[in-house]
DNA sequence: AAATTTTACTACAACGTTTTAGTGTTAATA
DNA sequence: TATTAACACTAAAACGTTGTAGTAAAATTT
C-alpha cells in the first residue's frame, strides 16, 4: 500500500514542475496554463494527494477545530449540547475536539491549558461544579488574554465577561411550577440541589414566585435542597430516605417539582413503594428532558431546556467570533426558552 | 492584555540571542550555559511562552490526537466508551477528537475523510447501522492503507484486517439466559434486533445456546426481532404492540431477555398495563447496563458491557500502535467479557 | 520594428519549531 | 608551545503549505 502521503514537493518534482505551479493548480488558480493544470489535478488525483491541513494551520493560524469542555459526557443533556456544536460545527467546516472535567477544578485548569496551548480556535465550556464552588476563573481568563474566544454555557458566572449561553431557569421553573398549580395542585414539593449551583439556585426562585403569585404561602418543610454526593445514585438513596421520611412525618403534598430527572424518579419510585397514584394523587414534573422520562412508568412531564439548541447556539457564537474580527469586542449572552413536554405523570 | 502568543524568534531577539540557543534552553539541553539558560527561562516564563503545538507537529509528524467517530453519542453506551477513551489518552497525553456518523453510511465516510486529512494520528471507530447493512468499508481501507492504525470497537466486521474490541455478546447472551432459567423460568421472551446487526445476532445465538443447553425447546413465538426504526422511541411504541398483541393472543411466558435496555423498558411498561408482576409472575434481563435500569420500578436486571473498559482498551491498543512502529503488523482482537448487575426485576 | 502587455510559469519567504552541522573561544593535554 | 578537547553558542535545513514578487517568452499594441 502506499503508506505515506503524498506532497506538493513530491508532485512537483515527478511532473517536473515548479511547487507553487502545482500548489496554484490544485487551487485553480487563473496564473496556471489549462493544460498543466489538467496534468497536475490528473497526477494529484491519482496518487490520492490530501493537502497537509497542519501545514495549513501553521501558515494561516487558524485550526478549524473548536475545544469542548463539558463536567461529564455521559449525560443526557451534556451529550445532547455536544451534539448541538458538533452537527452546526461539521457543517461549517469546523471540527470538534471534546474534554471532560469530570466537576473537577483541577482537570478543568489542565484541559483548559491543554486547549489553549493545542489546535483549537476557540472554547466552549460548562464549568465544573468545584470551579463554581471555587469561584476561580484564572484560567478562563488567561486564554481569553490570548485571545482565544471563550463561550460560557448553562453553568456559566457573571464573573466572566464573554459570550454566554444560558436556560432561562427561573422562568422555566415558574412556568412548571404553574403549570402544577393549574392542575389544581397547592401543596407542591420541590427537589432541589445547593445554591452554590447556579442552575438549582434560579429553579428554587421560579418556583417561589409561582407560588407568591398564585397567592400559595411557601412551606419550609416542602422544599429539600440535595447534598451533592460522589455520584448520582447515591444521592438518590439519600434522597429517597428524605422523602421517604417527610411522609412518615405526615407531611402531606399533592404535587412534585424536581430540578431534574433523577431526582423526580427518585421520588416516583418512593411513591410507588408508598403506594400513592401518580399523577392522581400527586402530579409530578422535572427539569431535563432525558432518557429516564420517557421509559418510566408513568413518563414523566418535562421542561426541556433545549440542550441541542444551546449547543447549536454556542457553536454559531463562537464561529461568529471566529470568522468575523470586528465581532470580538462584544459580548453577548443569549438565552434559551424552556418548555415543557407533557407526558403522563401530570 | 498580550493578545499574541510570544514565539521563539522573538524571544531570541529580545535577549539578543539565536533561536536555537532559546529552544535549546527551553528544552534544558546540555549544549547551552546554566547562565544563558536561566536567564532564557525566566524571560520566557515571564512572558508566558507555550510552545506552538501546531509546528511542533508539523515538524515531528504526529499530532497526540486519537480520532473517535460514534453512530451516537447520546447514548449511555456510547458516552461512557468516550469516557473511557478520554480518560486513558489524556493520561497518556493524547487529545481525543469525536465525531458521530448518526448512524449514516454517507455521514461516516465524511467523518472519516475529514479526520484522515486532518489533525489525528489514529482512529477508534465503531460502524453505523447503514455500513454495516451495505457491507462497504472502502473509506476505512483507505485510511489504513495511507497508514493511519484503525481500532474497531462493538460494531465490528470480520471483513476488515486491524485490531478489535468487542464484548462477548454471546456468552454474555447465554448468561443471562441461563440467570433466568436458574431462576426456575422456562418460557423466556427475547427481544432482539434485525439480524444484519451482528450483535443483535450473537445475542439472540447466544440465546438459542443456553436454552438447548438447557434442553428448552425454542418457542418461535417467543423471538420478537424488532424492525428499526428512525428513533428509539419509535422502535419502543412498535415494540409494545407486539408484546401487547402476544399476551392477547394468549403466548405465555415467564421470563424476558432484551437485547437493550429499551426494549426491556418497554415490555415493562406493558406488563405493567397489563398487572402482571415483576418479578413474581415474570422474570426480567437485558443487555446495556445505562441509566434507564437504574431508575425504573424495578430496577432492571442488566448485563453489563463495560464500556469503559472497552474505550480503555481500544485507546490501549490505538496508542501502543502509535508509540510502538514494531505493532502496527499484528492484528489483535480483544474480547471484553461481560457480567451480570443484579437489581431488583429478577 | 520597438515598446508594451499578457501569459505561464518559478523563486523564495513565511508560519514556529527542532536538530544537525558547524564555529569561534577557552581550557586541557602532549 | 602546538595540538586537541571541551564549551557555548549560531546557521541553516526541514516539516508542507500559500502568496508575493519576479522573469522569461510570446502576443499585442503603437
Amino acid at each position: 500500500m502506499n503508506k505515506k502521503r503524498i506532497t506538493l514537493k513530491e508532485i512537483a518534482t515527478e511532473l517536473g514542475v515548479s511547487v507553487s505551479t502545482v500548489s496554484k493548480s490544485l487551487n485553480n488558480s487563473p496564473e496556471i496554463g489549462e493544460e498543466t493544470k489538467k496534468k497536475v489535478v490528473a497526477f494529484a488525483k491519482a496518487h490520492q494527494y490530501r493537502t497537509n491541513t497542519i501545514a495549513l494551520s501553521l501558515k494561516n493560524r487558524k485550526t478549524k477545530t473548536i475545544g469542548v469542555i463539558i463536567p461529564e459526557i455521559v449525560h443526557y443533556f451534556f451529550s445532547n449540547v455536544i451534539n448541538g456544536i458538533e452537527n452546526y460545527a461539521s457543517q461549517q467546516g469546523y471540527n470538534v475536539i471534546i474534554a471532560v472535567s469530570n466537576e473537577s477544578f483541577e482537570k478543568e485548569v489542565l484541559q483548559m491549558e491543554a486547549m489553549a496551548n493545542g489546535f483549537i480556535d476557540g472554547i466552549i465550556i460548562s464549568l465544573a461544579k468545584e470551579t463554581l464552588k471555587k469561584q476561580d476563573y484564572y484560567h478562563l481568563q488567561e486564554t481569553m488574554a490570548m485571545g482565544i474566544p471563550v463561550i460560557l454555557f448553562d453553568r456559566v458566572t457573571s464573573n466572566l465577561s464573554c459570550d454566554k449561553v444560558v436556560v432561562d431557569d427561573k422562568s422555566g421553573a415558574e412556568a412548571a411550577t404553574t403549570f402544577l398549580i393549574n392542575k389544581g395542585r397547592k401543596k407542591i414539593l420541590l427537589l432541589s440541589t445547593q445554591d452554590y449551583l447556579n442552575v438549582g439556585n434560579h429553579r428554587t426562585n421560579g418556583y417561589l414566585d409561582a407560588l407568591k403569585k398564585n397567592g400559595i404561602f411557601p412551606d419550609n418543610r416542602l422544599i429539600i435542597k440535595c447534598n451533592d454526593q460522589r455520584s448520582s445514585e447515591e444521592e438518590m438513596v439519600v434522597l429517597e430516605k428524605q422523602i421517604e421520611a417527610l411522609i412518615d412525618e405526615g407531611v402531606d403534598f399533592d404535587g412534585v417539582f424536581a430540578v431534574n430527572e433523577i431526582y423526580l424518579a427518585a421520588a416516583l419510585r418512593v411513591l410507588r413503594a408508598k403506594n400513592i397514584k401518580v399523577p392522581k394523587e400527586v402530579s409530578m414534573i422535572c427539569f431535563t428532558d432525558g432518557v429516564i422520562s420517557r421509559y418510566t412508568t408513568p413518563r414523566l412531564t418535562t421542561v426541556s431546556q433545549h440542550a441541542e439548541e444551546m449547543g447549536i447556539t454556542s457553536a454559531e457564537l463562537l464561529i461568529e467570533k471566529l470568522e468575523d474580527e470586528s465581532s470580538m469586542d462584544k459580548t453577548i449572552t443569549k438565552i434559551i426558552q424552556c418548555s415543557i413536554v407533557e407526558r403522563e405523570s401530570t
